[in-house]
Order: structure tokens, then sequence, then C-alpha cells
DNA sequence: CGTTAATCGAGACGGTACGTCGCGTCTTCCC
DNA sequence: GGGAAGACGCGACGTACCGTCTCGATTAACG
């Protein structure tokens, strides 16, 4: 998707790609992912529909290199790790939910999220270009803090993981309940609780 | 959607709502809820496209009811209560992966997801009559191991829930690893050890 | 093409019909018949591109019925028998180049003589229904005169028709003179003298 | 078209000039002039498309060009004059047959016809360069054969002229009869009478 | 128990968007 | 500077579905 396809790629032009992106985000901020056409993005990045096509396969690859190229602006999820394991991961959850919460990223994701359903390319894309980076940036700092006897050793540290990212996926994609930083933080509590070395 | 709208319901054809109900089902299975169609939906199950249209406000109020057809034919969750906690949840978390592996629901729930992030009234519809419906006989389960001093006394039901519910989603939605039964059982066991008691 | 393909015929709107034709007489004659487009008589008809799609096979076609329906407006050519042959002929001759140099006919029969150049099935059909009763008339005039002995018996009629309609047409389609009353005039004098009887 | 715009001339690739119109009379022949593109005509000469930008002003002309070279590799019609006007017209009214009739000019010359009528530019060209010469040369010998006494003294020779290659013309653009000798002779004939001198 | 009005299958209709083709212009690199 | 190559903005193509709207032909409730 990032290097989609064929044409040759020395003579793309660079003005059109990003206004496509451009337009594509700003189209999916506006009027939500299901109204968003191909035609729409032509119309609004001043390209023409062939521009697209020709170097990408989907309107999905489409939004899916805005979303990079969004994310990219953002700069990467900063993890620290300044010895306090549950304050470094409330900062880090705390964080994630700003960001679920921001419409700027609400949206696109969501859409990408409908998107993957259908397109298991997709999804495959997604996961492991955005989300898996982030779990193993989370990961990484599980390990640290297993390695300095915050953690029970045998703990499966990815089922950990996914105890901490899950509820805030789950509450962000069902809207069951606001997704507020005092869950993030409860979350926290519970999981390391459940991760906390037999007392000696 | 599940009480559509307006008009005789008396005179309403119960072949041709099952018909539809079917056909909408059985396509999502073979093309994917991408290349659902009224039309093949209408063409499927032998019906005018406008009897579709009468009853239902959109594609996706048919494929909801459709869903909620297939729930009914297989009733419900049933929660046990054999008074151990861990085995209970154990039991319907593994019932529930493999409900989430079995394709004849997995197609429909990904449809069903995917519009839900387009159409707030069918995420609502299907929050209030699919989803939090389980959740209530989940909480139940665990304020009566509350009450039975399996669960610490200050624990905030509804996080445990999701902490428990959403690594299964998590995985499910993002195809990150195989959703297993030893993935629910490790979850299971994860998040009683934060829910325990203080030891006496 | 009058009756081209299949759908049910009963359901057929006859304003739509009406509003397609019309619309492309109108933009025949403003354009020229080299930028008639579909999309531009769907617009202007107020109608979907589908409906000519379902009822019409090519461009060529709506074309053709526009042309014939023209045609039927204006009623038949009116073919004189007062036994003065030359006064006839010369009439019919006359209203020819009238109608050939009518804006009104003059552009939709161009773009139909283009468009036949590379649909064949097209050129058939604007002989068989257009060109052919027209010639049949002057073949019947033609034999009505040569049972009066204004003709030689042994005369090859058809060619004498084409002696007559060719010139015209060739001015008509190559433009190499204006084409006047008294270019036909001339041509039925001509060919007249050719088909004199013997003088006795 | 013949001399057709600006660049520097003696920069000309002769090799890109002939691939070109080479390209565009196979693809006349090939696809019917319909379907005969630029890219095509670029793509089978192996030449960029702006090379035919650069020196024609569009399709038409293209073509236009293609049919100049193919007439003066097969050089020009001879109009011989034996003395006798019948068999000298027959001659060349018979090779005008056999060539509308010979695919090689019959497709570029249909495609021809067809753009004239959409481009009078064209049209003109056309009848300067390539109609007029020849009607020329056929009115050079009624003018002889009018001063040897073959032709009445009166007699407006254009029309004849016209009477001559009218019928020819009408039978191959509109196919109603297939386009022999015997029509040729026939319509010599004919004419001939007409403009025989009054007998003495 | 026949009347009658709503629902039904069918599908034509005015539209919107699709993904493709070809246009004529432009840009880049090569000879 | 001409030429091969081909990306670009654009406009039209012919198709797929949308949601609305007629059409008879059932069909179920009411008179």
């Amino acid at each position: 998707m990032a290097e989609p396809r064929s044409p040759q790629t020395s003579r793309r032009s660079e003005r059109s790609r990003r206004a496509i992106l451009d337009a594509a985000l700003e189209l999916v901020a506006e009027t939500g992912s299901g109204k968003l056409t191909i035609e729409a993005i032509a119309a609004r990045a001043g390209v023409g529909k062939q521009t697209i096509y020709r170097w990408w396969p989907s309107k999905a690859a489409v939004l899916f290199d805005s979303f990079l190229a969004l994310s990219e602006d953002a700069g990467g999820i900063a993890l620290p790790d300044t010895g306090d394991l549950e304050a470094d991961l409330k900062q880090v959850m705390r964080a994630k939910v700003d960001e679920l919460n921001d419409p700027r990223y609400d949206l696109p994701s969501r859409a990408l999220a409908a998107e993957s359903q259908n397109d298991p390319v997709l999804a495959a894309e997604l996961t492991a270009k955005v989300l898996e980076p982030q779990l193993a940036a989370y990961e990484e700092r599980l390990r640290s803090a297993r390695r300095a006897g915050d953690i029970a050793e045998g703990t499966d540290l990815r089922v950990a993981l996914e105890l901490l990212v899950g509820p805030l996926h789950h509450r962000w994609m069902l809207r069951t309940r606001p997704l507020t930083h005092a869950f993030a933080d409860a979350v926290v509590e519970m999981v390391l609780r459940s991760l906390a070395p037999p007392a000696r």
C-alpha cells in the first residue's frame, strides 16, 4: 500500500500525492467514511481519478496511507521508562485515550476499522504497520519491568498486553461507556495487580 | 429495526420475511459484507425490492434482524453459577471463543461491526439489544461472586467485565493472534488474580 | 433499433422516450454529431443514463430513432403523378434539395451518415427503413411513366433512379457545389433525355 | 495537413513519419475507423504520442496523410483519350469501381468520409486535394469530347460529371446494391445517351 | 362469502459512483 | 532540439445499485 504497484515511481507527482491524502482525510472528517468516494477525493484534490487508481488499488488503501501520513506527522508514541511502571503505563494509556477521543484520529480510524472487516489485506497491513509496532513498544516496557522484578516471572507478556489494550479498544469500538482517563487508570491498576510478583 | 416501522403488520408475509433474512445471511457468508446489496438479497429471496424497503430502513437493519434471528435459533448463552467462579467464567469465555471462530457468526458479526462504524443508530441498537444483555449476565455472575467473597469488596465490576471481554474482542477484530481456549483461560486467570480479595 | 431489445415494453415510459429523442435532435443541431454524448442526452432529457442504455444499443441507434420520429412528424414524401413526368420529378427533387438544405434534417443526417460508416447494422437499417422506401416511390413513378410511353421500354429503372438521386447525394455529402433547385432541374432534364423512347 | 504546421521540418524523423502513417492504415483496416485512437497509432508505430501531436493537428489529419501516401504509392488514375469517349469512360469508371471495392482503399475512405462530416476543414481539404483533381481530369475528357462533337454543344459539363460520378458514390456510401462493372457501364451508357448531340 | 384494499413480485425510473479508456498537455531523460 | 515514454487533469464511457415509483396478481380482513 505504501509502495502499491508498478508505474515509474520516479515520475510520480508529489504534489498530487499529498493533495490526495489530505483530501481523503478532510472528507472523512467531514462526511464520515460511509460517504467517502474516490470521485470526491479526486475533485477535492484537484486531481484526475486515474491518478488515484494508478497508485492505489482501493479507497481503503488511500485512507490507509492518509492515516500513516497523519501518524508520521504526529511522531511516534513515546514509551517512557522512568522505573515507575504504573505511572509510565498510565501516562501512555491516557495518551491513547486522548488520541481515540480526538476526532482527527477517531474518524479515519473508524473508517479503516470498517474497511478492514471486508478487506483482509488491509487488515493485515494495518496490524503490521500500525498496531504491532505500538504493541511491541508496550511489550518491551513490560519486559523491562519483569527484569526489574515488578512483574511476576512467569507472566505471559502478550496476554498482559492485550489485557491492557483490549478494554480501551472495546470501549472505543462499541461505545459502551465514555472513554476516560479514569477508565485507563482503573485498567492499569487492575492489570498490574494481577501481574504483581508473589509477595515475599 | 427489530420493531421496524409502520405498515399493517398483520398483512405481512412471514414467508417473505424469512426468505429475506435467510438470503441476507447466505449472501454475507458467500460474498462478504462489502458486496452485499439489497438487489441481491431481493433476487435471492425471490422478493420485490419494495418488500424489503417497506419493512426495513436500511441494509444494516436487515442484517441486524438476520443476526438476531440467528442468535435466537441458537438460544442465549447460559451463564452458569456453580459456585466455582473461575470454572464458570472459563466455560462461558470458551463458548464465546467458539462462537467468534464459527464462520456462521463470524461473517455477519464483522459485517455488522463494519456497518456500525457508519451508522450510530445501528451501533446503539446492537449494543442495547445484543451486547449489553450479555454483559449484564456476566456482571450478575461477578456480583454474585463478590457477595460470596471470591472478589474484593471494592471492585468495579464494570471494569472487571471489560477486562474479561475486551481482550477477546480485540483479538477477534484485529486478528493479531489466533483466538483460542488457552487464551480465554489465560485471560480469566489473570483477571481473577487481580480481583482476588486481599489475603487474610 | 425501433424495436431494439428486450425489457417489458409495456412498462416503458413514453415521456422519457420522447424526451430522449428530442434531446438527441436538439444536441446534434447545437453541437454537431461529433460532440454528441449519451451523458449530454440524458442530462438534457432529464433522464438516467441507464434508461437510454436499456432501450437503445448505441448512440447511433438513438440518433436513428430520433431521425425516424422527425421524418414521421413531417409525413412521408408525396410523389405526385400528374402525367407530366418531368414536372413531377422536378417537384420532388426540388423538395429533396430543400430538405437537404434544411439544418433540421441536414445535421442529423450527416451525423447518421458518419455513424453508418462504422456501424454496418445501422447502415443497413437506414437503407431499409428510410432510403429504400423513398427510392421505391420514385421507381414506381418511373414505372408508371414507362407504361405511359414516356420512357424507353428496355430502361433499367434502378439505374435511372440512381442517376437521379446519386448526383444530389454527391453534392450534399461532398459539398463540392451549392445544392440548388437549378441543379435538381438540370439533373432531371439530363436524365429524362437519356430515358426518352426512340423517336418515331 | 499535408503541410502540417511549424516545427523545424529539417529535424523531422522520416522513420517516425512513415511508421505513423503505416500504423494508422493498418489499424483502420483492422478495427474500423471508429476504434482508431491516437494512443493505438503511437503504440503500433513505436512512437511517443507527442510526436504525432507535434506534426498533425488531429487524428483525421493523420488519416488523411496516410491516405494520400497510399494514393501516391498507387499513382494517379490515368484518364485516356483514345477518341472513343464511351470506351474511355467505361475504363476509368470500372477502375474506380475496383478501387472502391478494394478493402485497402475502402476502409480508409469510409473513415475519412465519416470524419469529414464533423470536420469541415478536413472535408474541404479532401475535396480540394483528392476529389477535385480527379473530377477535373474527367471534365477535361468531356470537354475534349464536346470539341470533337461527341457531346451536344450546350452541355453543362459539371452536371454531366456528377451524373457519372454521383451514382457510383451513392452505391458505395449507401451500399444499396453491389457496385459492379455492369453498373458502371450502364451509368456511362445512359449518361452518354443524354449528352448526345441532336441527330442530324 | 364476496369485496376491497394492502402487500406482494417485478422491474422501470432518475440518480450517483464506479473503474476504464482515450484525449491533449506536460515533463523527463536519451540521442 | 527531436523523440520515446508515460504521468497528468479531464471527460465520457457502460455498469452496478441506490431508493422511489408504478404495475397487475394475490391475499387476508371486513362487511
